[in-house]
Order: C-alpha cells, then sequence, then structure tokens
DNA sequence: TGGTATACGTTTCTTTAGGGAACTGAGTTT
DNA sequence: AAACTCAGTTCCCTAAAGAAACGTATACCA
C-alpha cells in the first residue's frame, strides 16, 4: 500500500484495513498468535527486512494493537503483547487461515489444527450464522443501511439503481 | 506491499495473504459483495486509481476471485463477478467488518447491518466454536502441527523453545 | 577490565509500486 | 459524423519496500 489512507471511507471494512490492511501487518499478528514476541524472533520467524519490521510495530502499537515491554531479568530483552484489541483480530486471521486450507491445501492435510486449550477440542471452520442459529451462505446474505450509515453503502444502493 | 511473494512461506495465512494480502483487492471484494460490478462503479465507488484497480482485476482474475463477461446488449458494458472462490472470503470480510464496527464504531450505530436474505434475520458477529459448538476466547486458542505442517510451525516451536 | 557477542533497532541506497491525469479506442446516441 | 460513454493504458512523479551496513546499549567471559 502506498498508505492511500482508508481513513476518509466512511465504511467498517475500509477502518478496519486502514489498521490491518497490509500483509506484514496480519503476518506479525499471525506470529504474535504463535506466541513469537521479540524482535529478532519476529524478523526471524517472517523473513521481513528490519526496517519494515520496526516501522510496522510502531504503527501496530500506535493503534493499540500491541504493546511493548521491557522483560524483567535480561535488560537487552524487549516483547510485544497483542492488547485485547489486537487479540479480537483473531477471528480474521483463522477467516484467513481456513480460506487458505480450504482453497490452497496442502496433499498431506492441514498444515495447522485448532484447539480449545481446555477441552482440547479442535475448533469448527467459521461460518456466518443468524442470531438464531442457523447457518447462512455466503449467496444470502446481504446488506442493509444500519443507523450509522454513510457515504459507501448508499453510493452502492445509487449504483445498483442505475444499472437496473 | 512491494511483492514480497509470500508464496514461499509454508502458511495457510501467507498463501491466503499472497492472493487478498492487500487492501485494495480486499476493497473491491467488499463492493463486489455489494454487488458493485463494472469498472467504472468499482473505480467510482473506491476511489481508487484506474491504474491500480485495473491491476488488481486482472491478479484476482488470475487467482480465480473473480470472472469477466461480456454483458448482453450494450457491446461496451462489461462484467466482474466473484466466483465461489471469491465468494468464501464473505467470512473475512465480515470479520474485518465485525471488528471495524467493534474497535472503531460510530456514534450513532453499526454502519451496516448484515442479513439472512431468506428469513431476513440480522447475522450475529463470527465467532469461533469447537467442533461440539462451545464458544471459544481467543485466549484459549492454542495451535498444533497438522499433518501437513512445515517450517512456520516448527519454527515457531523451536523459537518458543528457546525462550523458555 | 578489555574484548567479543547479543538484542534491538536506524540509516543508506536502490528498486518497485501507487496516485493522478491525460490518452486511446471501440461502441453508442443524436 | 460529432459528441459521448465505457473500459482500460500510458506517463510521470512520489512514496514505500528490500538488503545490507552501521549504531548503541547491555551482557558474558577470561
Amino acid at each position: 500500500m502506498a498508505r492511500s489512507s482508508f481513513k476518509d471511507i466512511d465504511c467498517a471494512v475500509a477502518q478496519a484495513l486502514e489498521q490491518v490492511g497490509d500483509a506484514w501487518t496480519l503476518l506479525i499478528l499471525r506470529s504474535a498468535f504463535m506466541d513469537v514476541r521479540r524482535f529478532e524472533d519476529l524478523q526471524e520467524h517472517l523473513g521481513i527486512s528490519r526496517k519494515v519490521l520496526s516501522e510496522r510495530l510502531k504503527r501496530m502499537i500506535g493503534h493499540g494493537l500491541i504493546e511493548y515491554r521491557k522483560l524483567p531479568g535480561d535488560g537487552r530483552a524487549k516483547e510485544y503483547r497483542l492488547t485485547d484489541k489486537g487479540r479480537d483480530l483473531h477471528v480474521v486471521i483463522l477467516a484467513l487461515m481456513d480460506w487458505g486450507e480450504a482453497w490452497m491445501p496442502k496433499r498431506w492435510g492441514r498444515r495447522i489444527r485448532v484447539l480449545d486449550r481446555s477441552s482440547g477440542e479442535e475448533l469448527r471452520p467459521l461460518r456466518p450464522l443468524t442470531r438464531s442459529g442457523k447457518p447462512v451462505s455466503p449467496r444470502s446474505i446481504v446488506y442493509e443501511a444500519g443507523p450509522g450509515a454513510g457515504e459507501v453503502f448508499y453510493a452502492a444502493e445509487q449504483i445498483r439503481a442505475r444499472r437496473a
């Protein structure tokens, strides 16, 4: 991205992408979910350039996705840790992982299995459900203006209208 | 991104990001889910430069996320439409939308409500569930090697080990 | 206590991608 | 046939990415 500033686009997806709409940011999150927390480790694990890593980490701290602390003991050691806001992105990562496994599978099977720590049970792929719990297929999803609807929603409506 | 080629990273998330790890690509998908399908309309709806839009559309066709067809009638009219593979990314978009609404809300409420077309019912936010249907909080998710596990998984394990 | 190693970055340089606006060209309307 | 529309392409400039060297504080070790 050339910092296109999605800030002005009045859409939840765009707002999200303003903060995480960058592949490296998402891969850093993935590593963070795998408990890789230190600069050198992230650099090695991701194969990212030190420059970009350092920039991204700063931005992510700025957005409140991770926080930074010195570790006790070794005075050099520092750690980047997920905040609640960052940890909430787990759904996004899982969605990407599900899709990657589904459409770019390996012959041998899944690369990673995702488990619930307490029960040891495996997770099922994420699926949209209605409030009453009925599964919804992608094709039968529709959008409607919410109370905070803006430009993006109404523009799409207008475009659909003029093509009809 | 400077086309960092995540192709070689043996991880489902990286594989997914190779194809959709770009903010514009995801915003194009969002517009596609809102039934915006034509070049001019996408350009206007997104405020993207024509150059980048044309590049992205080509890449997305190459990856099989959308397909391209001439419309009957007006010989100029063409349309980009989601494939099944592309439509499957709905979960990713919904996850981003949920997160955006949750952490960057508007005072007036949600920008968009997401409904099931047939029942008219609203969707609930996506949540990870175990196979048996128990909700799982982000903190209690753990990863385990699957049959197709590779580099990325074992590297993380090794890093955790040496820091312990 | 001086020397080497480690952790965590920053700087510099080159390559590549993005934004914007003008241009092209086929098809359409008047 | 002139003007307009749709769907791109081309060109120029600026802004990020990658690689690798450099900087700096702390730690280990003889």
